[in-house]
DNA sequence: CATAAATATGAGTGATAGCTCATATTGAAA
DNA sequence: TTTCAATATGAGCTATCACTCATATTTATG
Protein backbone atom coordinates (compact mmCIF):
# COMPACT_ATOMS: atom_id res chain seq x y z
CA UNK A 1 0.00 0.00 0.00
CA UNK A 2 0.62 3.76 0.62
CA UNK A 3 0.79 4.60 -2.78
CA UNK A 4 2.31 7.74 -3.42
CA UNK A 5 1.80 9.84 -0.18
CA UNK A 6 3.31 13.00 -1.83
CA UNK A 7 6.61 12.26 0.81
CA UNK A 8 6.88 15.41 3.18
CA UNK A 9 7.39 17.73 1.01
CA UNK A 10 10.82 19.47 2.21
CA UNK A 11 14.09 19.03 0.07
CA UNK A 12 17.72 19.73 1.78
CA UNK A 13 19.51 21.99 -0.11
CA UNK A 14 22.71 20.97 -1.36
CA UNK A 15 23.91 23.51 -3.86
CA UNK A 16 24.85 27.39 -2.32
CA UNK A 17 22.66 28.85 -4.59
CA UNK A 18 19.68 26.87 -2.58
CA UNK A 19 21.24 27.46 0.95
CA UNK A 20 21.16 31.49 0.06
CA UNK A 21 17.65 30.74 -0.51
CA UNK A 22 16.58 29.18 2.42
CA UNK A 23 18.40 32.03 4.75
CA UNK A 24 16.75 34.93 2.39
CA UNK A 25 13.71 33.39 3.50
CA UNK A 26 14.40 33.24 6.68
CA UNK A 27 15.28 36.50 6.78
CA UNK A 28 12.88 37.88 4.44
CA UNK A 29 10.00 36.26 7.48
CA UNK A 30 12.12 37.87 10.62
CA UNK A 31 12.10 41.40 8.77
CA UNK A 32 8.45 40.85 7.91
CA UNK A 33 6.90 39.77 11.28
CA UNK A 34 9.07 42.33 12.46
CA UNK A 35 7.65 45.53 10.62
CA UNK A 36 3.82 44.51 9.39
CA UNK A 37 3.51 42.03 12.19
CA UNK A 38 1.53 38.80 12.11
CA UNK A 39 -1.50 40.53 10.02
CA UNK A 40 1.22 41.10 7.13
CA UNK A 41 2.98 37.39 7.67
CA UNK A 42 1.82 35.70 4.47
CA UNK A 43 4.15 33.14 2.76
CA UNK A 44 3.54 35.37 -0.39
CA UNK A 45 5.16 38.29 1.31
CA UNK A 46 7.83 36.19 2.73
CA UNK A 47 8.99 34.48 -0.81
CA UNK A 48 8.34 38.35 -2.44
CA UNK A 49 10.90 40.39 0.38
CA UNK A 50 13.35 37.08 -0.19
CA UNK A 51 13.00 37.84 -3.61
CA UNK A 52 12.26 34.64 -4.35
CA UNK A 53 9.30 32.50 -5.89
CA UNK A 54 6.24 31.63 -3.89
CA UNK A 55 7.26 27.90 -5.74
CA UNK A 56 10.60 28.00 -4.06
CA UNK A 57 9.24 28.38 -0.06
CA UNK A 58 7.60 25.43 -0.75
CA UNK A 59 10.16 23.46 -2.40
CA UNK A 60 12.52 24.20 1.48
CA UNK A 61 9.40 24.28 3.59
CA UNK A 62 6.66 21.57 3.61
CA UNK A 63 3.86 24.37 4.97
CA UNK A 64 3.73 28.03 6.64
CA UNK A 65 4.32 26.67 10.28
CA UNK A 66 7.52 24.87 9.23
CA UNK A 67 9.00 28.83 7.96
CA UNK A 68 8.02 30.22 11.43
CA UNK A 69 9.60 26.54 13.09
CA UNK A 70 12.82 26.93 11.78
CA UNK A 71 12.84 30.74 12.32
CA UNK A 72 12.44 30.28 16.12
CA UNK A 73 15.18 27.40 16.11
CA UNK A 74 17.69 29.72 14.21
CA UNK A 75 16.51 32.26 17.02
CA UNK A 76 16.73 30.09 20.27
CA UNK A 77 20.05 28.49 18.76
CA UNK A 78 22.07 32.21 18.68
CA UNK A 79 20.87 32.85 21.50
CA UNK A 80 22.03 29.64 23.10
CA UNK A 81 25.36 29.06 21.26
CA UNK A 82 25.94 32.84 22.65
CA UNK A 83 25.15 32.44 26.51
CA UNK A 84 27.03 29.39 26.87
CA UNK A 85 30.13 31.49 25.14
CA UNK A 86 29.40 34.06 27.98
CA UNK A 87 29.34 31.22 30.67
CA UNK A 88 32.55 29.99 29.45
CA UNK A 89 34.32 32.77 29.29
CA UNK A 90 33.44 34.22 32.58
CA UNK A 91 34.08 30.74 34.24
CA UNK A 92 35.87 31.93 37.89
CA UNK A 93 34.90 35.42 37.78
CA UNK A 94 32.76 36.98 39.92
CA UNK A 95 29.35 36.23 39.38
CA UNK A 96 28.01 39.61 39.18
CA UNK A 97 30.28 40.14 36.44
CA UNK A 98 28.96 37.26 34.73
CA UNK A 99 25.32 38.04 35.29
CA UNK A 100 25.99 41.30 33.57
CA UNK A 101 27.42 40.13 30.41
CA UNK A 102 24.20 37.29 30.27
CA UNK A 103 21.62 40.71 31.02
CA UNK A 104 23.71 41.99 27.67
CA UNK A 105 23.00 39.08 26.10
CA UNK A 106 19.74 38.88 26.26
CA UNK A 107 18.26 42.63 26.05
CA UNK A 108 20.48 42.55 22.56
CA UNK A 109 18.65 39.91 21.63
CA UNK A 110 15.02 41.26 22.35
CA UNK A 111 15.90 45.41 22.87
CA UNK A 112 16.12 46.33 19.30
CA UNK A 113 13.89 44.02 17.56
CA UNK A 114 10.85 44.07 20.59
CA UNK A 115 7.83 42.92 17.73
CA UNK A 116 9.59 40.02 16.62
CA UNK A 117 11.00 38.94 19.64
CA UNK A 118 7.37 39.07 20.82
CA UNK A 119 5.71 37.39 17.92
CA UNK A 120 8.38 34.75 17.81
CA UNK A 121 7.67 33.86 21.16
CA UNK A 122 4.04 33.70 20.56
CA UNK A 123 4.72 31.32 17.93
CA UNK A 124 6.87 29.18 19.62
CA UNK A 125 4.37 28.68 22.48
CA UNK A 126 1.61 28.26 19.21
CA UNK A 127 3.61 25.23 17.96
CA UNK A 128 4.50 24.22 21.15
CA UNK A 129 6.97 20.81 21.51
CA UNK A 130 5.32 18.74 18.07
CA UNK A 131 8.85 20.81 16.49
CA UNK A 132 11.66 19.77 18.07
CA UNK A 133 11.52 23.32 19.58
CA UNK A 134 12.60 22.93 23.24
CA UNK A 135 16.19 21.61 22.44
CA UNK A 136 17.80 24.88 22.62
CA UNK A 137 15.97 26.76 24.93
CA UNK A 138 16.36 24.19 27.38
CA UNK A 139 20.07 24.48 26.70
CA UNK A 140 19.81 28.52 27.51
CA UNK A 141 17.87 27.97 30.62
CA UNK A 142 20.47 25.34 31.36
CA UNK A 143 23.50 28.47 31.55
CA UNK A 144 21.68 30.54 33.80
CA UNK A 145 20.43 27.48 36.70
CA UNK A 146 24.08 26.12 36.48
CA UNK A 147 25.74 29.20 37.13
CA UNK A 148 23.07 29.64 40.48
CA UNK A 149 23.54 26.47 41.52
CA UNK A 150 27.42 27.06 41.74
CA UNK A 151 27.02 30.63 42.70
CA UNK A 152 26.66 29.58 46.77
CA UNK A 153 23.94 32.05 46.98
CA UNK A 154 21.07 31.67 49.36
CA UNK A 155 18.24 31.61 46.99
CA UNK A 156 14.69 32.75 47.74
CA UNK A 157 13.11 29.87 46.38
CA UNK A 158 14.17 26.75 45.14
CA UNK A 159 16.53 26.97 41.67
CA UNK A 160 14.20 25.83 39.24
CA UNK A 161 11.67 28.38 40.16
CA UNK A 162 14.45 30.74 40.46
CA UNK A 163 15.79 30.60 37.23
CA UNK A 164 12.64 31.06 35.85
CA UNK A 165 12.02 34.00 37.54
CA UNK A 166 14.85 35.36 36.96
CA UNK A 167 14.10 35.05 32.70
CA UNK A 168 10.90 35.85 33.12
CA UNK A 169 11.47 39.56 35.12
CA UNK A 170 14.25 40.43 32.53
CA UNK A 171 11.95 39.39 29.78
CA UNK A 172 9.13 41.37 31.37
CA UNK A 173 11.27 44.45 31.99
CA UNK A 174 12.91 44.73 28.78
CA UNK A 175 9.80 43.72 26.50
CA UNK A 176 8.28 47.40 28.46
CA UNK A 177 11.10 48.72 27.58
CA UNK A 178 10.82 47.99 23.95
CA UNK A 179 7.81 48.46 23.03
CA UNK A 180 7.91 51.85 25.11
CA UNK A 181 10.55 52.62 22.69
CA UNK A 182 13.31 53.47 24.90
CA UNK A 183 16.54 52.98 23.01
CA UNK A 184 18.81 53.46 25.81
CA UNK A 185 20.78 50.13 26.44
CA UNK A 186 22.78 51.49 29.11
CA UNK A 187 19.84 52.23 31.13
CA UNK A 188 18.06 49.22 30.35
CA UNK A 189 20.86 46.88 31.60
CA UNK A 190 21.17 49.02 34.71
CA UNK A 191 17.68 48.53 35.39
CA UNK A 192 17.51 44.62 34.93
CA UNK A 193 20.65 44.01 36.59
CA UNK A 194 18.96 45.51 39.76
CA UNK A 195 16.00 43.65 39.53
CA UNK A 196 17.79 41.13 39.26
CA UNK A 197 20.23 40.73 41.73
CA UNK A 198 17.96 42.38 43.96
CA UNK A 199 15.74 39.18 43.15
CA UNK A 200 18.61 36.70 44.07
CA UNK A 201 19.87 38.99 47.58
CA UNK A 202 23.23 39.50 45.67
CA UNK A 203 24.71 42.54 47.87
CA UNK A 204 24.88 45.43 47.00
CA UNK A 205 28.47 46.43 45.83
CA UNK B 1 -21.10 65.41 -2.55
CA UNK B 2 -20.58 63.13 0.31
CA UNK B 3 -23.32 61.25 -1.55
CA UNK B 4 -24.22 58.27 0.63
CA UNK B 5 -20.74 57.22 2.64
CA UNK B 6 -22.52 54.01 4.68
CA UNK B 7 -22.42 56.09 8.14
CA UNK B 8 -20.61 54.12 10.25
CA UNK B 9 -22.04 51.23 10.49
CA UNK B 10 -22.33 51.03 14.48
CA UNK B 11 -25.49 50.79 16.14
CA UNK B 12 -25.46 52.24 19.86
CA UNK B 13 -28.17 49.33 22.28
CA UNK B 14 -30.72 50.42 23.33
CA UNK B 15 -32.90 47.99 24.31
CA UNK B 16 -32.33 44.89 26.79
CA UNK B 17 -32.22 42.51 24.02
CA UNK B 18 -29.26 43.92 22.12
CA UNK B 19 -27.13 44.93 25.25
CA UNK B 20 -27.29 41.15 25.63
CA UNK B 21 -26.07 40.82 22.38
CA UNK B 22 -23.35 43.12 22.59
CA UNK B 23 -22.64 40.99 25.70
CA UNK B 24 -22.54 37.47 24.42
CA UNK B 25 -20.50 38.50 21.73
CA UNK B 26 -17.76 40.48 23.85
CA UNK B 27 -17.62 37.13 25.89
CA UNK B 28 -17.47 34.64 22.99
CA UNK B 29 -14.39 36.64 21.84
CA UNK B 30 -12.95 36.04 25.39
CA UNK B 31 -14.03 32.31 25.06
CA UNK B 32 -12.33 31.63 22.24
CA UNK B 33 -9.15 33.59 21.78
CA UNK B 34 -8.60 31.73 25.40
CA UNK B 35 -9.37 28.58 23.79
CA UNK B 36 -8.18 28.96 20.47
CA UNK B 37 -5.91 31.13 19.93
CA UNK B 38 -5.63 33.64 17.16
CA UNK B 39 -6.17 31.03 14.75
CA UNK B 40 -9.66 30.13 15.85
CA UNK B 41 -10.80 34.25 16.54
CA UNK B 42 -12.88 35.03 13.57
CA UNK B 43 -15.92 37.36 13.32
CA UNK B 44 -18.02 33.73 12.25
CA UNK B 45 -16.57 31.58 15.02
CA UNK B 46 -17.52 34.74 17.54
CA UNK B 47 -21.04 34.91 16.35
CA UNK B 48 -21.57 30.97 16.86
CA UNK B 49 -20.75 30.86 20.27
CA UNK B 50 -22.19 33.85 21.21
CA UNK B 51 -25.43 32.30 19.76
CA UNK B 52 -26.15 35.07 17.64
CA UNK B 53 -26.38 35.55 13.90
CA UNK B 54 -22.93 36.87 12.15
CA UNK B 55 -25.39 40.00 10.95
CA UNK B 56 -26.17 40.82 14.91
CA UNK B 57 -22.27 41.27 15.32
CA UNK B 58 -21.72 43.84 12.44
CA UNK B 59 -24.99 46.08 13.71
CA UNK B 60 -22.89 46.60 16.51
CA UNK B 61 -19.14 46.56 15.60
CA UNK B 62 -18.14 48.05 12.20
CA UNK B 63 -15.59 45.45 12.24
CA UNK B 64 -13.63 42.66 13.47
CA UNK B 65 -10.84 44.98 15.58
CA UNK B 66 -13.55 47.13 16.98
CA UNK B 67 -14.80 43.95 18.55
CA UNK B 68 -11.23 43.42 19.62
CA UNK B 69 -10.65 46.76 20.40
CA UNK B 70 -14.19 46.71 22.48
CA UNK B 71 -12.70 43.51 24.78
CA UNK B 72 -9.49 44.92 25.60
CA UNK B 73 -10.97 48.12 26.62
CA UNK B 74 -13.60 46.25 29.08
CA UNK B 75 -10.88 44.22 30.39
CA UNK B 76 -8.39 47.47 30.99
CA UNK B 77 -11.55 49.33 32.88
CA UNK B 78 -12.43 46.34 34.79
CA UNK B 79 -8.67 46.06 36.05
CA UNK B 80 -8.43 49.88 36.97
CA UNK B 81 -11.52 49.89 38.48
CA UNK B 82 -10.40 46.94 41.02
CA UNK B 83 -6.85 48.69 41.66
CA UNK B 84 -8.57 51.73 42.23
CA UNK B 85 -10.52 49.96 45.01
CA UNK B 86 -7.66 48.32 46.61
CA UNK B 87 -5.79 51.48 46.72
CA UNK B 88 -8.79 53.30 48.39
CA UNK B 89 -9.47 50.58 50.95
CA UNK B 90 -5.75 50.59 51.74
CA UNK B 91 -5.06 54.14 51.84
CA UNK B 92 -2.92 55.04 55.34
CA UNK B 93 -2.06 51.31 55.69
CA UNK B 94 1.52 49.95 55.59
CA UNK B 95 2.99 49.89 51.53
CA UNK B 96 3.94 46.06 51.93
CA UNK B 97 -0.05 45.28 52.02
CA UNK B 98 -0.85 47.42 49.65
CA UNK B 99 1.28 46.16 47.53
CA UNK B 100 0.01 42.70 48.08
CA UNK B 101 -3.37 43.79 47.53
CA UNK B 102 -2.83 45.10 44.13
CA UNK B 103 -0.21 41.86 43.25
CA UNK B 104 -3.57 40.01 44.38
CA UNK B 105 -5.74 41.93 41.85
CA UNK B 106 -3.04 41.91 38.74
CA UNK B 107 -2.05 38.25 39.16
CA UNK B 108 -5.82 36.94 39.53
CA UNK B 109 -6.31 39.17 36.13
CA UNK B 110 -3.71 37.37 34.29
CA UNK B 111 -3.30 34.04 35.81
CA UNK B 112 -5.92 31.97 35.07
CA UNK B 113 -6.44 32.72 32.06
CA UNK B 114 -2.94 33.27 30.92
CA UNK B 115 -3.53 32.75 26.98
CA UNK B 116 -6.09 35.47 27.32
CA UNK B 117 -4.63 37.82 28.81
CA UNK B 118 -1.31 37.43 26.06
CA UNK B 119 -3.18 37.76 23.20
CA UNK B 120 -5.61 40.50 24.17
CA UNK B 121 -2.15 42.08 25.74
CA UNK B 122 -0.73 41.47 21.87
CA UNK B 123 -3.75 43.12 20.23
CA UNK B 124 -3.80 46.48 22.40
CA UNK B 125 -0.17 47.23 20.61
CA UNK B 126 -1.21 45.94 17.86
CA UNK B 127 -4.28 48.51 17.52
CA UNK B 128 -2.58 51.03 19.22
CA UNK B 129 -3.74 54.15 20.41
CA UNK B 130 -6.43 54.73 17.34
CA UNK B 131 -8.97 53.45 19.52
CA UNK B 132 -8.72 55.46 22.76
CA UNK B 133 -7.88 51.95 24.73
CA UNK B 134 -5.15 54.19 26.27
CA UNK B 135 -7.04 55.57 28.96
CA UNK B 136 -7.96 52.72 31.77
CA UNK B 137 -4.26 51.57 31.12
CA UNK B 138 -3.27 55.10 32.26
CA UNK B 139 -5.82 55.08 35.28
CA UNK B 140 -3.90 51.48 36.09
CA UNK B 141 -0.30 53.28 35.87
CA UNK B 142 -1.55 55.97 38.02
CA UNK B 143 -2.79 54.05 40.94
CA UNK B 144 1.22 52.58 41.26
CA UNK B 145 2.53 55.61 40.29
CA UNK B 146 1.22 57.93 43.14
CA UNK B 147 1.55 54.83 45.63
CA UNK B 148 5.04 54.75 45.14
CA UNK B 149 5.24 58.51 44.99
CA UNK B 150 3.53 59.14 48.94
CA UNK B 151 5.63 56.11 50.13
CA UNK B 152 8.96 57.72 51.10
CA UNK B 153 10.84 55.50 49.08
CA UNK B 154 14.22 55.34 48.11
CA UNK B 155 13.44 54.62 44.91
CA UNK B 156 16.58 53.36 42.64
CA UNK B 157 15.24 54.91 39.35
CA UNK B 158 12.52 57.89 38.77
CA UNK B 159 9.45 57.63 39.33
CA UNK B 160 8.29 56.97 36.06
CA UNK B 161 11.19 53.94 34.99
CA UNK B 162 10.06 52.54 38.62
CA UNK B 163 6.56 52.77 37.96
CA UNK B 164 7.21 50.57 34.61
CA UNK B 165 9.42 47.92 35.61
CA UNK B 166 7.22 47.05 38.50
CA UNK B 167 4.32 46.37 36.10
CA UNK B 168 6.62 44.55 33.64
CA UNK B 169 8.78 42.49 35.79
CA UNK B 170 5.48 41.33 37.41
CA UNK B 171 3.79 40.94 34.74
CA UNK B 172 6.64 38.41 33.17
CA UNK B 173 6.48 36.30 36.29
CA UNK B 174 2.71 35.88 35.96
CA UNK B 175 2.50 35.51 32.13
CA UNK B 176 5.91 32.93 32.43
CA UNK B 177 3.62 31.00 35.39
CA UNK B 178 0.63 31.06 33.55
CA UNK B 179 2.16 29.06 30.58
CA UNK B 180 4.01 26.82 32.28
CA UNK B 181 1.02 25.76 33.66
CA UNK B 182 1.58 26.20 37.32
CA UNK B 183 -1.59 26.69 39.34
CA UNK B 184 -0.24 27.61 43.06
CA UNK B 185 -1.44 31.51 43.15
CA UNK B 186 -0.68 31.96 46.74
CA UNK B 187 3.42 30.64 45.84
CA UNK B 188 3.45 32.80 42.28
CA UNK B 189 2.49 36.04 44.60
CA UNK B 190 5.00 35.31 47.16
CA UNK B 191 7.58 35.61 44.24
CA UNK B 192 6.38 38.70 43.14
CA UNK B 193 6.18 40.13 46.15
CA UNK B 194 9.84 39.32 46.62
CA UNK B 195 10.96 40.69 43.26
CA UNK B 196 9.06 43.82 43.86
CA UNK B 197 9.94 44.53 47.27
CA UNK B 198 13.54 43.67 46.17
CA UNK B 199 13.32 45.99 43.56
CA UNK B 200 12.01 48.61 45.20
CA UNK B 201 14.59 48.41 48.03
CA UNK B 202 11.58 47.68 50.74
CA UNK B 203 13.36 46.15 53.97
CA UNK B 204 12.90 42.52 55.08
CA UNK B 205 10.31 42.22 57.06
C1' DC C 1 29.07 19.09 -24.99
C1' DA C 2 25.58 15.98 -23.07
C1' DT C 3 22.68 14.61 -19.51
C1' DA C 4 20.42 14.51 -15.37
C1' DA C 5 19.64 16.35 -10.95
C1' DA C 6 18.87 20.44 -8.46
C1' DT C 7 16.69 24.60 -8.33
C1' DA C 8 13.48 28.29 -9.66
C1' DT C 9 9.13 30.03 -11.49
C1' DG C 10 4.35 31.99 -11.01
C1' DA C 11 -0.28 31.39 -12.72
C1' DG C 12 -3.79 28.95 -10.81
C1' DT C 13 -6.86 26.30 -7.19
C1' DG C 14 -9.61 25.48 -3.19
C1' DA C 15 -10.74 27.08 1.13
C1' DT C 16 -11.86 30.47 4.23
C1' DA C 17 -12.33 34.98 6.29
C1' DG C 18 -14.40 39.52 6.66
C1' DC C 19 -18.29 41.67 5.65
C1' DT C 20 -23.01 43.07 3.15
C1' DC C 21 -27.75 43.23 2.35
C1' DA C 22 -32.36 41.99 1.50
C1' DT C 23 -35.60 40.18 4.38
C1' DA C 24 -37.85 38.63 8.68
C1' DT C 25 -39.07 39.15 13.50
C1' DT C 26 -39.75 41.58 17.80
C1' DG C 27 -40.93 45.37 20.84
C1' DA C 28 -42.83 49.78 21.99
C1' DA C 29 -45.58 53.71 21.41
C1' DA C 30 -49.95 55.68 19.89
C1' DT D 1 -54.55 47.11 16.46
C1' DT D 2 -51.55 49.64 13.72
C1' DT D 3 -47.19 51.24 12.75
C1' DC D 4 -42.51 51.96 12.80
C1' DA D 5 -38.05 51.56 14.72
C1' DA D 6 -35.02 48.27 16.73
C1' DT D 7 -33.17 43.96 16.31
C1' DA D 8 -32.08 39.53 14.20
C1' DT D 9 -31.03 36.44 10.32
C1' DG D 10 -27.87 33.86 7.10
C1' DA D 11 -26.98 33.09 2.23
C1' DG D 12 -23.67 34.85 -0.47
C1' DC D 13 -20.05 38.23 -2.32
C1' DT D 14 -15.16 39.43 -2.62
C1' DA D 15 -10.62 39.30 -1.32
C1' DT D 16 -6.95 36.89 0.24
C1' DC D 17 -4.24 33.13 1.79
C1' DA D 18 -1.90 28.64 1.90
C1' DC D 19 -0.37 25.75 -1.23
C1' DT D 20 0.27 22.94 -6.07
C1' DC D 21 2.13 21.77 -10.37
C1' DA D 22 3.62 21.88 -14.96
C1' DT D 23 7.33 23.97 -16.88
C1' DA D 24 11.77 26.46 -17.34
C1' DT D 25 16.47 27.38 -15.95
C1' DT D 26 20.85 26.47 -13.71
C1' DT D 27 24.55 23.63 -12.04
C1' DA D 28 27.26 19.44 -11.40
C1' DT D 29 29.46 15.70 -13.50
C1' DG D 30 31.52 12.79 -16.84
Amino acid sequence: MTPNLPPKPRKTPVQARSTATVEAILEAAARILETEGLEGYTTNAVAKRAGVSIGSLYQYFPNKDAVTAALVQTDSETMAARMEEVSRAYEGKPIRDCIDALIEVAVCHQFDRPMLARLIDLEEHRLGQDFGLSEAKQRIVQVVRSLLAQSGLDLPFDLDTVTQDVFALAHGITDAAGLNGETDRTRLNARIRHAVLSYLGVPAS
